[in-house]
DNA sequence: TATTTTTCCTAACAGCGTTAGCAAAGGTAA
DNA sequence: TTACCTTTGCTAACGCTGTTAGGAAAAATA
């Protein structure tokens, strides 16, 4: 009797699809441009039926959401792990993130952006939280190492996601530099060193 | 015959009307919520009237991005002229932009939401272009006067807006930051002087 | 085979940005 | 004042959007 096994398997099918359909349509038209129809119209199933997997256009929104930050845990880490030392491992981090926003815009914009509904707070998302426990291990060990045990450890990693979220964001939204002769890959490659630089000394003494 | 004199004082009263009716729509209901039928209504016109004053929706928006910047624009000035040392002028400039985000949470969202059609470059739009250039004659000053004058000008200001940006938007997007005992208030406050402390020993040394 | 459950569609509701086309009002000239 | 022309502002529509009610058809169960 592997009829509510099939069931079960043909359901996450549909489900899988609205997903994949979903991620196709977004890397062609964008977030804004995303519709339940166009979904509908994609998996060859009516509009109800993605409401049967979903409840709505902003569950959907919300698992790329999740997700993101999934993804963007794994590079952290991933990248954490090529170095030992914990100064090297944040800033492998810090060149991962600005990576992972740069190669993935669509996915950073959803993650991000102010108009979605998607940046529950911290502890809801599991996955948002996992990806902060990556950066807060490493500042921890650094401040450890430091002269100054005294810095507030969960202070710290929330400047350091703040502004490179910054950092990110605002070369993200506004990519031509105009005001110099650097190219513009040096001169984030620049900003970046500057940011990782001044955020450790910050650190240590 | 003041016959031309009066109309065009009538289409700017009308034009007048429409922005107003907006921002209170928008303080009301959202960015999000906006629409040209809401305004219509508020007005008391037909739809199509909004088109004569404005091109489309995004213009009515982009209105308020410009005045944004303008309002913040002339807030940093004003912070900046409380202070003759540098230092303690980009100190009050931080804690100034800081305030506006605060203060005026829709005007925010709204200049630097990814989703919002908003953030054309730098040099289309003069008011965006005088609020960076308070920043850049402070940061240059600083630069100045200190031990390192090979600092790129250019590459500090856009670091300075990048991360003052990304302080703001996270803790403007997440409120509730449950990981410690400090007050709110104190958590933002003593980031901020953090995150001053390091940028400005970055310019000078 | 008859009954119940599940699946899935059509069609609609209420809203959106935007525009075509027409009526009425206002201004101008005879 | 009357005839004409220009401006103003309306109704109504087009083609979208998210979402859901209600019923038909298919599948599973008895």
């Amino acid at each position: 009797m592997g009829i509510v096994e099939r069931k079960e398997r043909q359901r996450k099918e549909v489900r899988d699809s609205i997903l994949q359909a979903s991620w196709h349509l977004v890397n062609e038209e964008g977030w804004q441009n995303l519709s339940i129809r166009k979904i509908a119209d994609a998996i060859e199933y009516s509009v109800p039926v993605v409401y049967d997997h979903f409840e709505n256009k902003e569950a959907i929104l919300s698992e790329f959401n999740r997700q993101g930050f999934k993804l963007l845990g794994d590079k952290l880490s991933e990248a954490k792990n090529t170095h030992a030392n914990p100064v090297l491992q944040l800033e492998a981090i810090t060149f991962a993130y600005w990576d992972f926003a740069f190669n993935n815009k669509e996915y950073y914009q959803l993650m991000y952006g102010l108009g979605m509904p998607t940046c529950e707070s911290l502890n809801s998302v599991p996955e948002l939280m996992a990806f902060i426990g990556v950066i807060h291990t490493t500042i921890e060990e650094i401040i450890k190492n430091g002269n100054n045990a005294g810095s507030d450890t969960w202070l710290k990693v929330h400047s350091f996601w703040s502004m490179i979220h910054g950092l990110v964001s605002i070369n993200l939204m506004s990519p031509e530099v105009s005001h110099l002769g650097m190219s513009q890959v040096d001169f984030n490659k620049a900003i970046l060193k500057d940011f990782i630089k001044g955020f450790v000394k910050g650190l240590i003494e």
